[in-house]
DNA sequence: AAAAATAATGCAATCGATTGCAATGCGCTT
DNA sequence: AAGCGCATTGCAATCGATTGCATTATTTTT
């Protein structure tokens, strides 16, 4: 088998270029200092023997990781995160741009990492910034990072007091948007699945709330049933609704599709016809929605704009600016299981 | 607003504590050879400090980044991983398993990366090994890897023929499983959707030819349709396959539940009864599977498992052993798609 | 032709922690 | 009292790349 060759040191390169260390280390920077030879040759040597800067030794000296750390925030209870299928979109995005930028990406979840992140990314110079995903129950980690003067992007719920950027969706407005339709679609009595302990599902609530108000229908605050993220939940939920007399209901919202879906199963199995007796609505656009039966009518995130907007305002607060919150307008997709 | 006090350094703490830069390493590392009322009095101060171990300098003296590559490879023409829940569960146990072990996890996907993995995340140092997810169509990239003696391991398919090791569902008796199945439900002609380019899908075809063979049927090759990973790959599969008269099929063997979604809307749309007329059976038991309606029959992958297994023989690796590949369990999970 | 400006390169310090080896101090043995 | 061993601690080199400043070579100016 080939040896794998000894791992090249810029050192070695300007040897054999015949060079000096630091002349070597401008030449594969291209600094337009060093002789526009001398740096071709160079370039061509360091290629010729796979010569790669050791990162760790350049980080060291320009005190810059080039790495970003992306912190998953799980709900303690549930060890589940807001909506799988969204998340890994999301991750996607923010991989690809900073890639773009240059920069690495340290993934951690809140599962694992109960250190403090602060110290352990950022003090220990692991990460130059963080991206927060999933607010979720107000976290006092979350506030600390903002009072250490970390760098720092959260992806979440924007109430306008946080002390610290957040970039979201419109969740209220989504949310509006999803029970005015089903009010359009002849609903009067919606009940809203999710755990409004959740800051971004609080957001939903009171986008319910708009809804029925300006439809100048009362708020039943039995109609706000907790419930955690999965399809599970949103299963059992509903089959205790039914139970529980809620059957005058001819609207459900869900806080995520997951839960819709669960729930639609549960309405299913007890002969409860979707949508003619009650229409459901779900939240994220998830790729299963179009192709439940019946499809489920959902409320859209952007996630491109999303990833693209925490990194750029992160790396925009990591090279001296700001970072500011911004919230995102979301659509409604209309199909089945609201159609009537 | 509190000034962040100035980082400390480990020459901080040790004039602080009035000792040498070395016997504060020493004392922090919790050394005997330091004694051990020094080694409090250091570790008080530092964690009075709030002091963390510069983690790019400890890198660059030990030689040793304690961070792993995570790369996930996507479909060239799709840009789409195998499934996206599956994979973002896997994920999830690899980066706990990292954790407890003291490592830290590097993503990036190939979406991105079409550097060279090798002298990006490993002759540059930025990590001590990679992890590569998803085999997918034989990539020459990991071929490459193994020659070039960088301590890795793959997720995909074994075939034994690799040159690395490979952790992996048993692919072919979960097909085989899958479609014993539905023979036993009196299925006859059974149609295979999935894009045997890829390593594991082939396998999975491999496992159905298995299954009908023990069965004395036939194996009709018009009846292995090339499907992308997608519900609405599936689905258009299914619209073309009922169109092409493949109408006498009455049964149908996805190699993911994504892909049996949509096969199922399609068959649903078309007023064909499943299961009576067409049983389906899926692979990956996502979690919607148990609440589509029909709820999906699938077969189960032992992800946490995987996770574990990957993050164990990859350390063994490093640390100067042997890793070796592995071929894992699955099971069959009956509902009622294809039930009769 | 001397002085000044410009271009190209190299020297040596630096980033912060770790570690082999030497040095110090103390008690105990003979 | 000299010698030895042991327990602690510190010195200084090291990991590999970057960069301020000095140095040398070359060209331009007067």
């Amino acid at each position: 088998m080939k040896q794998a060759a000894k791992v090249m040191t810029l050192a070695d390169i300007a040897r054999l270029a015949g060079v000096s260390g630091s002349t070597a280390s401008r030449a594969l920077r291209d600094n337009p200092v060093i002789n526009a030879q001398t740096r071709q040759k160079v370039q061509q040597i360091a290629a010729d023997h796979q010569f790669k800067v050791n990162a760790t030794a350049r980080s060291l000296r320009t005190q810059k990781s080039y790495t970003i750390a992306v912190i998953i925030l799980f709900d303690a209870k549930t060890q589940q995160a807001i909506s799988d299928p969204f998340l890994l979109d999301i991750l996607g995005v923010i991989a690809d741009e900073l890639t773009a930028k240059g920069y690495d990406m340290l993934l951690s979840t809140s599962k694992t990492t109960d250190k403090d992140w602060r110290s352990y990314y950022f003090d220990s110079k692991r990460a130059d910034g963080l991206i927060v995903i999933g607010q979720g129950e107000h976290d006092a980690r979350v506030d600390q990072l903002a009072t250490a003067g970390v760098p720092f992007v959260v992806w979440g719920a924007a109430t306008g007091n946080e002390q610290f950027p957040v970039i979201g969706s419109d969740n209220r407005q989504g949310a509006q948007l999803a029970v005015a339709h089903l009010i359009k679609q002849g609903c009067k009595r919606v009940a809203f699945l999710g755990d409004i302990r959740h800051t971004e599902i609080e957001m939903r609530y009171l986008g319910y709330q708009d809804a029925l108000h300006a439809a100048g229908i009362q708020v039943e605050p039995a109609l706000q049933l907790n419930t955690d993220f999965t399809a599970q939940a949103g299963y059992l939920q509903t089959q205790q609704a039914l139970f529980a007399q809620l059957d005058s209901l001819d609207g459900i919202f869900a806080a995520s599709d997951a839960i819709a879906m669960g729930a639609m199963k549960a309405l299913l199995e007890h002969g409860v016809k979707v949508p003619q007796q009650i229409a459901i609505v779900g939240f994220d656009d998830i790729a299963m929605s179009a192709y439940c039966t019946p499809s489920l009518t959902t409320v859209k995130q952007d996630t491109h704009a999303g990833g693209q907007l925490l990194v750029e305002q992160l790396l925009s607060r990591i090279n001296g600016g700001k970072a500011a919150s911004q919230l995102l307008p979301v659509k409604l997709v209309d199909r089945q299981s609201s159609l009537r």
